[in-house]
DNA sequence: ATCGTAGCCTGGTAGC
DNA sequence: TGCTACCAGGCTACGA
């Protein structure tokens, strides 16, 4: 699933394969992954045409590509890809949208499960998710600041370690591997985070992700790849995540799964002490 | 204002 | 074998 570091890799594909081009032709092949657009998908098609795309920015799981003031705004979702071929090569089988470029490549969108998708929107390309707060590899990003905010909120700590409006890029993967290596209960209250515990999180989060954006991300199957159809290999550097019966490395205490938030946490019992009164 | 959750989606797999 | 149920989970909208 594409959080901060496989975004990254993605934007850094399209920063390369995309930017500086001009969008000669636009096939939407499946209306949902432009459903915001007002007008629908032919207007869509139409609007983008003969657009340059400038720049391909990020915030968190978040990019957008830069097309004079107006902005596109990418979100993966669960399973979007962009991955640039030749037009004549085998479509993959969820292929949604396509931008024909002007030297002689083409950009697809992929995404199977369409929680994924494109918005353009109008004059915002300085800043086309506002609502989304700094992530951690943003030279602006106030750690101690993020930290004093997390601690006055009156919920668990991976729940909003996860919500995007107070950092953004942590997904259900990082979220466990910044809480292993942090040694904290995914349910501890926020309030029972002292202050440096909080930074040590934080910190813990963006060493994460650095080392995973080195090993060109998570795959754990063909639903994340690069641009050009390539795994990445941090899967094998995970601590918790996806390790349930396998020993914590630290201890040697099986690492067991929890149902949390409707998805899944994984977390040694020993190194992450449940909070009082808490499973 | 803040917190918690239903619903959106497809495909692989477990279970019968 | 073929069917159903479940799981993966980020984000938005909405109710409490």
């Amino acid at each position: 699933m594409p959080e901060l570091p496989e975004v990254e890799v993605v934007r850094r594909g399209l920063a390369s394969h995309a930017a500086g081009r001009t969008i000669d032709k636009v096939t939407v092949l499946h209306p949902r992954p432009v459903r915001t657009h007002p007008v629908g998908p032919e207007a869509f098609a139409v609007e983008l045409t003969c657009r340059r795309i400038d720049d391909v920015r990020r915030r968190g799981k978040f990019m957008w590509l830069t097309l004079g003031d107006d902005a596109l705004v990418v979100h993966l979702g669960m399973s979007g890809q962009f991955r640039i071929n030749r037009p004549g090569d085998e479509l993959p089988r969820n292929t949604r949208v396509l931008f024909d470029l002007d030297d002689g490549f083409q950009l697809r969108f992929v995404d199977q499960r369409m929680f994924g998708g494109l918005d353009l929107r109008a004059g915002v390309a300085d800043d086309p998710v506002p609502h989304i707060a700094l992530d951690p590899f943003d030279p602006a990003f106030d750690v101690r600041g993020v930290a004093a905010r997390l601690r006055t909120r009156r919920t668990g700590v991976k729940r909003a370690l996860l919500d995007q409006s107070l950092i953004s890029g942590i997904g259900n993967i990082y979220a466990d591997e910044a809480l292993w290596r942090a040694r904290i209960h995914y349910d501890l209250p926020t309030t029972d985070l002292g202050p440096r515990k909080a930074v040590e999180l934080l910190d813990a989060s963006r060493t994460v992700m650095d080392e995973a954006l080195r090993q060109g991300g998570t795959s754990f199957d063909s639903l994340y790849v690069n641009v050009n159809g390539e795994s990445g290999y941090f899967s094998r550097g995970l601590e918790a995540y996806g390790r349930e019966g396998e020993p914590c490395r630290r201890c040697g205490t099986a690492i067991v799964r929890r149902s949390f938030m409707n998805r899944s946490s994984y977390l040694c019992p020993r190194c992450q002490r449940a909070p009082k009164g808490r499973p």
